[in-house]
DNA sequence: TGCAGAATAGAACGATCGTTCTTTTTTGTA
DNA sequence: TACAAAAAAGAACGATCGTTCTATTCTGCA
């Protein structure tokens, strides 16, 4: 499961100068990422709502006719925005978590890289929890999209937490999608605490609550920082 | 600590008919309370940022200047909203469980009526987590109004929170500080699985989460409602 | 009852929004 | 190099926004 299901606007044709009979266009998708990577970083500071074409426009040195084309409509250009954030999450957190073994090192490197995208969104903004408060009661194929995007990313994070099980690395009445719940709000609240209060510390306590939760599902597994019983070694996938 | 610290505008000065002798204006700031009031109802369902003088003139059934005199600015509004809303969640939450005694049984009050404020929001929408999407990268007079509230709000958890530490019915150890931030981190969670992603069972994993925090950071008191089948009764976490 | 002042309405402003239509420029290729 | 298609620009539209200014209505009190 990588980033398979992903819309295959966003990927590049890379058929340049060279290979000329194999596809065609090229200027149009071309400029369209430069767009969308521009809408992207609007958004992320200013809100999905809050993007608006006139500024896309400006950004990008282009006329406001000229973004529009690509898309049609706004609420594409929100849409081509998700499906943007999303490949560059699942690639920032979910991909490089791949290849640790499953069981708790997964899920620890699952959280991990997690809160550290959080925390170098402090300055610019998450668009799953941004998006989440903007769209929740405003139906349309810009909620769906961003909602299938969040659900495809919990469920990830929960399959790790099953696994962790499996492997029994969790007790065996550990509840895994309480446990992915009270995950969640750690990443919440850091989100909240720090980006919005200005509070210090709130990530030091994200990673302290992700070991008290530890704690409480895997009691037996110590923290890694020191010379730790990794679990087994496994293998497969 | 009860709501002292409130603006005094939003207080109606109750001289009617009688006492005519006492303070002068009363229609002005008798219709500036509907219009805040309806305000505040179209704040919880499209947020501070998209609340428009237009719409809540249309709501109230009055023109837009008429509304707009009564405040001199948007942002004016926004605050007043944001007022009332303060004074609401602390006449729901805050202040009926001072009638707790301190320590524990107080603690669990607050996060009751907060839970219980926050699901039944789950149709309306909560502003002090909307809002901080809304304005935590937008400086001003609205952020800082919003941020203060919530600040004060916090702070009267924490403070419940230090009271059972020093009532003894918390671990010697225990952080406070950890602890309602990972109380703050259920209710978020809370309002983004349940508003945003629809997923049932969320209110019952937020209690369930505030249990296995009391189990962590007070493993001595019982759980009230009845024999459950909770983790190992056993003490020492 | 009359009257000053508060409260509200009405109209208009400049700005920005998403979108449409037309025209110009650029691109890829025969 | 020429030409058809794609890409981008330009201008304008109706709508809505916050705000200002002026005129009208209402309220409270002498």
């Amino acid at each position: 499961m990588t980033v398979s299901a992903l819309p295959t606007s966003t990927r590049r044709t890379a058929a340049r100068s060279s290979t000329p009979g194999a596809r065609a266009l090229q200027k149009g998708q071309q400029t369209k990422q430069v767009i969308v990577d521009a809408a992207l970083g609007l958004a992320t500071q200013i809100g999905l709502e809050g993007l608006s074409i006139g500024a896309v426009a400006e950004v990008t040195q282009m006329s406001k006719s000229g973004v529009f084309a690509h898309f049609g409509s706004r609420e594409e250009l929100q849409i081509s925005v998700i499906r943007e954030y999303y490949a560059l999450f699942f690639n920032d957190v979910f991909s490089p978590a791949m290849n640790e073994p499953r069981g708790l090192p997964r899920v620890r490197a699952l959280f991990g890289n997690w809160m550290k995208r959080v925390a170098v969104e402090l300055q610019s903004g998450c668009i799953f929890i941004s998006g989440a408060v903007e769209f929740d009661d405003r139906p349309g194929p810009v909620r769906d999209a961003l909602a299938s995007s969040v659900d495809t990313w919990l469920a990830a994070m929960y399959r790790a937490i099953v696994l962790a099980k499996e492997e029994g690395h969790l007790l065996a009445g550990a509840d895994e999608e309480q446990m992915a719940f009270e995950i969640h709000g750690l990443i919440l609240a850091l989100h909240y605490e720090a980006r919005f209060l200005k509070k210090a510390g709130a990530l030091a306590r994200t990673h302290k609550g992700f070991e008290n939760i530890l704690a409480r599902y895997a009691p037996l597994a110590l923290t890694p920082p020191g010379p730790s019983l990794k679990s087994t070694p496994s293998n497969k996938e």
